[in-house]
DNA sequence: GATTTTTTTCACACCTTCCTCACACCACCC
DNA sequence: GGGTGGTGTGAGGAAGGTGTGAAAAAAATC
């Protein structure tokens, strides 16, 4: 599979970055649209159903979670977020509400291209089944429920699958905790983190070789929790 | 085989996304009715005898639960159900009532078209092979109705093949006790468990090399059970 | 109508799941 | 160095679901 069959979105109002991106992207052969202002980006991603967007967080039009609402509303596309340090808040922000993932500027060209695959990744995997992951020694299998380990079956409980399974539904993404917590427990017990935290702990002792020290399930400090999978066993 | 053969009913109140959904099921070559409304999606689906359902589980006119309760009354037809929330709670109920799988909105059309193909392959090979299930020491040929031990027959009284048969219909999955009440017992009895509950103990008394410690029909604490097999005979 | 089989019901002990809490820890900032 | 906010940890307990044995009720059989 060659680069040259995903055309990817670049929603940035600073025409030299734009600039730089559109380089950066097409040296690696991925096809390019451009859009200045966030108006435009929303219209250029209805017309041309780009397989990837990376949108600027600071437009000077729009805030930057309303065209990722608007997009979202229709398209599962994966949403790639630039933002400054400054702006922690608005990045989580722009995640809740459906964003994949963010690079925070100023950024080097082979972080944004790791990421740039990554989500191009998890978009054209399998989506006709409930990925199987791979946490090196321990498989799960979602769609049936079970999970085996190097002695047996290990046990999950209703609510460590709920939670395994938001992550694994954006593998390599970042989820945000607001996001598990609305998707396991419901809307009532938001901002709760509590529930939340015990659970990832009892996962990662069931799952991580190295409970101490996360591989697969790896905390985003200040946003949420990010389920990576080995490189190996992504493709297929 | 061509898809062709296969009429869909869209139930959609969303006039776009219902013309999103036709144009693209037109497009794999199913033919297509359509219904803005569950009351209107009820008469459908009376009507043509659809070969598969998809519903939004969003319907102004009514709760999409009752939609798939008055379908299921009467036919095994499967349904998809789509849902703007990702919140587990409506879907399980979805499911428990009747419904064969869900697409949380937004989706992409190839995994929208993933799910019906997978939906319509189940509906199609039909009911015709029921397995052979081994139980270590006793076997249970579900269609012959015969269960054979180390000494000798072992016999099943009539509802104890029925809560058997329905777990061996998903052999290795969890089947909820709504589903095994509703298929055992029939939807008047749904939120009983008591008989469930005694039939398990029974089965297992009879089919378990240790009853105390079931090894194949074991519990899903919270959801239901699931029938393991031997990993020699799941190979064939 | 009597006997046997099957199904339903009940109460209680037991176990799992889930929630909660207090505190240790870590990174980062002043 | 001492905050400060967020995260990881272990243990305890409440709630609710599940297993159990036995006995009553219903149905099938003779």
């Amino acid at each position: 599979m060659t680069n040259a069959m995903f055309l990817i979105l670049i929603v940035e109002d600073d025409a030299e970055l734009r600039s730089i991106l559109r380089t950066l992207l097409e040296s690696n052969q991925y096809r390019v649209v451009e859009a200045a202002t966030g108006e435009r980006g929303i219209i250029e991603a209805r017309g041309h159903r780009p397989d990837l967007i990376i949108a600027d967080l600071g437009l000077p039009d729009m805030e930057g979670a309303r065209l990722i609402g608007e997009v979202r509303a229709y398209s599962p596309v994966p949403i790639l977020v630039l933002s400054a340090r400054t702006m922690e808040s608005e990045k989580i922000r722009a995640l809740d509400v459906g964003a994949d993932d963010y690079v925070t500027k100023p950024f080097s060209a082979p972080e944004l291209l790791a990421r740039v695959r990554a989500a191009l990744r998890r978009a054209t995997r399998g989506s006709d089944t409930l990925p199987l992951l791979n946490f090196g020694r321990v498989a799960v299998d979602l769609g049936a429920r079970t999970t085996m380990g190097p002695v047996g079956e290990v046990h999950l409980t209703p609510l460590e699958y709920r939670v395994l399974e938001c992550l694994a539904r954006r593998v390599g993404m970042i989820v945000t905790q607001k996001q598990l917590i609305r998707d396991a427990w419901g809307p009532e017990r938001m901002g709760d983190t509590r529930g939340l935290r015990s659970y990832i702990k009892t996962l990662r002792q069931k799952l991580e070789p190295d409970p101490g020290r996360p591989r697969y399930l790896v905390t985003e400090a200040g946003v949420g929790y990010r389920l990576r999978v080995d490189e190996a066993a992504a493709e297929r």
